[in-house]
RNA sequence: CGGGGUAUAGCGCAGCCUGGUAGCGCAUCUGCUUUGGGAGCAGAGGGUCGUAGGUUCGAAUCCUGCUACCCCGACCA
């Protein structure tokens, strides 16, 4: 956090340097308030030359930046009231508390206060990052069209990918990721497996053009990201390296405080490889994570798979035909015929591959899971519901009435589906369900697969323990890429035979911007945010009373800010007039996780109040125990 | 892309229906008082009412086009 060099400073006025201490060799150290530069900081000078307490030149052989800040020299700008566009909390906060302001749809500046935060996220990051033997790199945020028409993207990608002319009339996006890049680089650079493995990095501003973005930064179109990139010789090696970055994110969120979860997700096209999501959890998460009471097993909805239990009953009824007048949901089936919806069928048609239709049959208390559906190899990619036409030609009624009886498609059943006895389900004609319906007996045995999104309950898919569902924010997505775009872009290494060898890629990102906003999700009450300690704007808070009218506290807690910052603490020392009331709303609001008030009161028994953001009350402390509370 | 909504001072809103000198709260500035939970009083500044056109003696208000933004859905991850 130290930069350090040599420079000439202007002191305006004696008046800036107010203290001076820790005499150290042949320097000494001075705390400048203000003056050439626009905060404070200790500048360490040869002795002869500081003359600290008269106006004038000082030569500093060296200048260690401190932190902390003084209100009064920041920006602070707070508001009482909510931005009527602002939905979720964390956005709403923001706003408040003066982090972020929107400039356009989906882009934010972020404010002094903000970018702290940013910052700080962005250093645990590239901290860990490197830990974790990663190297950072800086790529452009324009990319040529020719490397994304190399890997196939550039028609792929679609309206998200924001692509743009120069004036010579060539094409470029603005990237939304690396992997062109980094592969172009790695096809230049990497000539030698001896090189390998190699792991690139770069914390840089991408744009995706969503459709709708909203929640503020949480899902804004120009966002800030850690990409990463691996480059192995073979898959034990990019087992290896995912490995690592498991491990790296892992640090990462454990330093920010925050309480994630690790899980399995889908990782697309790319078959069989294996992806791991990085979620916040948090009610207010776009994603749905699952995880097991038992085994350690987490997933997303996409991927979670369902374990189907018990067998099928007997068949006792025979089939019979229903009235069901105007019935055209699951619910409406089961309150007019007064069975449960997990006696129901419910069936869906979907574009097929070889057929045009292909009909997926649930139970009716069941929903479709989507990816699954479509990775299926009979189903047409990506998953589309067929039309009421489709379905009129196929099931000759309307989507409410639609079953799996007497149906000339094929047709795919979910496990529990599967083992219905005397199950009602669509007649295939408007208004008339059937009841009594048995596999095997009134139609073929299905074909049997996963096709349901997991419920609260299930069992777990590793054999202990039953599944539970909450809402998390993915911040961090890892997978191994395989050899998807060093293929595609001849990205090859020498084997130790002189033969050349496809690269295996693994691709690692960190939404940097959003796991600020995922924190104060996970961390706020009625009075504003309430930060971890690794990545709060400030790490503590001075708070004075009247200190306008009394020189006792103006010292002390000057005093105490020069101890605070000695000690390495990121403190902000509130000198603006204000009111006790306004200064301790603003403080609550911004989110700073330690507090300490001065007043005379406190004073006349060497005592401060310290306040803890999490703690109900606050507590008189001795003066001597201030720096025992930070750390 | 479909549906709904909004656009008036930095922020939050009223005024529009029923056309007639643009208002309130917060914020800002000045002064005085106040100082342990978003202070009080007095005063001040700030808006070509999103934009272009139309109707009218007269438009924030009625009509039309356009634009921007928000919400729901679809899409994407």
């Amino acid at each position: 956090m130290c930069s350090n060099s040599a420079a000439r400073v202007k002191l305006s006025t004696p008046a800036t340097v107010w203290n001076t201490c820790s005499r150290r060799s042949d320097m000494i150290r001075v705390y400048v308030a203000t003056g050439f530069f626009h905060h404070d900081m200790i500048l360490v000078c040869r002795p002869q030359r500081t003359t600290c307490s008269a106006p004038g030149s000082l030569y500093c052989s060296q200048i260690t930046e401190i932190k902390g800040m003084r209100a009064s020299q920041f920006h602070i700008s707070t508001t009482k009231e909510t931005p009527n566009d602002a939905e979720i909390v964390s956005h709403q906060l923001m706003l408040r508390a003066g982090f972020i302001r929107r400039l356009g749809s989906g882009l934010y500046s972020w404010m002094p206060m903000g970018l702290r935060v940013l910052r700080k996220v962005e250093a645990i990051v590239r901290e860990e990052m490197n830990r974790a033997g990663a190297l950072e790199v800086l790529m452009p945020a324009i990319q040529p069209a020719e490397l994304w028409q190399e890997s196939g993207r550039w028609e792929k990608f679609g309206p998200e990918l924001l692509r743009l002319h120069d004036r010579h009339n060539r094409e470029y996006c603005v990237g939304p990721t690396h992997e062109e890049v980094i592969t172009d680089i790695a096809r230049r650079e990497i000539k030698s497996y001896r090189q390998l493995p190699l792991n690139f990095y770069q914390i840089q501003t991408k744009f995706r053009d969503e459709v709708r973005p909203r929640f503020g930064v949480m899902r804004s179109r120009e966002f800030i990201m850690k990409d990463g990139y691996s480059f192995n010789l073979g898959e034990a090696s990019l087992q290896e390296s995912f490995d690592q970055m498991h491990v790296a994110y892992c640090n990462m969120f454990d330093r920010m405080g925050l309480e994630y979860r690790a899980v399995e997700a889908d990782s697309g096209s790319i078959g069989g490889a294996m992806s791991r999501e990085f979620h916040v959890l948090a009610d207010s998460g776009e994603d749905a994570v699952v995880y097991s009471t038992e085994g350690g097993y987490a997933a997303n909805m996409e991927k979670a798979a369902a374990i189907s239990q018990g067998t099928r009953g007997d068949a006792n009824e025979a089939m019979r035909t229903v009235e069901t007048p105007g019935v055209h949901t699951i619910a409406e089936l089961a309150v007019q015929l007064q069975v449960d919806e997990s006696r129901c069928l419910k069936t869906l048609l979907v574009q097929g591959v070889d057929t045009p239709v292909v009909a997926l049959v649930l139970r009716g208390d069941h929903q479709l899971n989507e990816v699954k559906a479509e990775h299926l190899p009979e189903i047409a990619s990506p998953l589309t519901m067929a039309d009421a036409d489709a379905i009129k030609a196929a099931a000759n009624c309307d989507a409410g009435s639609i079953g799996p009886v007497g149906l000339s498609i094929p047709i795919i059943a979910d496990a529990d589906a599967a083992k219905l006895s005397d199950f009602v389900c669509g007649a295939n004609e408007n208004d008339r369900h059937l009841a009594g319906v048995n596999w095997g007996r009134d139609l073929p045995e299905p074909e049997v697969r996963d096709l349901r999104n997991v419920v609260e309950g299930d069992p777990s898919p590793v054999g202990s323990g039953t599944l539970k569902i909450v809402r998390g924010i993915e911040v961090g997505h890892i997978f191994q890429l395989g050899d998807t775009y060093s293929q595609s872009m001849g990205a090859t290494v020498l084997d130790e035979n002189g033969k050349p060898q496809t690269m295996m890629m693994g691709c690692y990102g960190v939404g940097i911007s959003r796991t600020a906003a995922a924190a104060i999700e996970q961390n706020n009450d009625d009075k504003g945010i309430i930060w971890p300690m690794a990545i709060a704007p400030f790490e503590a808070v001075i708070c004075p009373i009247n200190m306008v009218k009394s020189d006792a506290v103006k010292a002390a807690a000057e005093a105490l800010y020069a101890e605070l910052q000695a000690a390495g603490i990121d403190v902000l020392f509130d000198d603006r007039p204000l009111r006790p009331g306004a200064m301790f709303t603003d403080m609550e609001l911004i989110g700073i996780p330690h507090r300490f008030v001065v007043s005379d009161k406190l004073l006349a028994n060497d005592e401060i109040e310290y306040r803890n953001r999490r703690a109900p009350e606050s507590e008189v402390i001795a003066r001597a125990d201030v720096l025992a509370r930070i750390v």
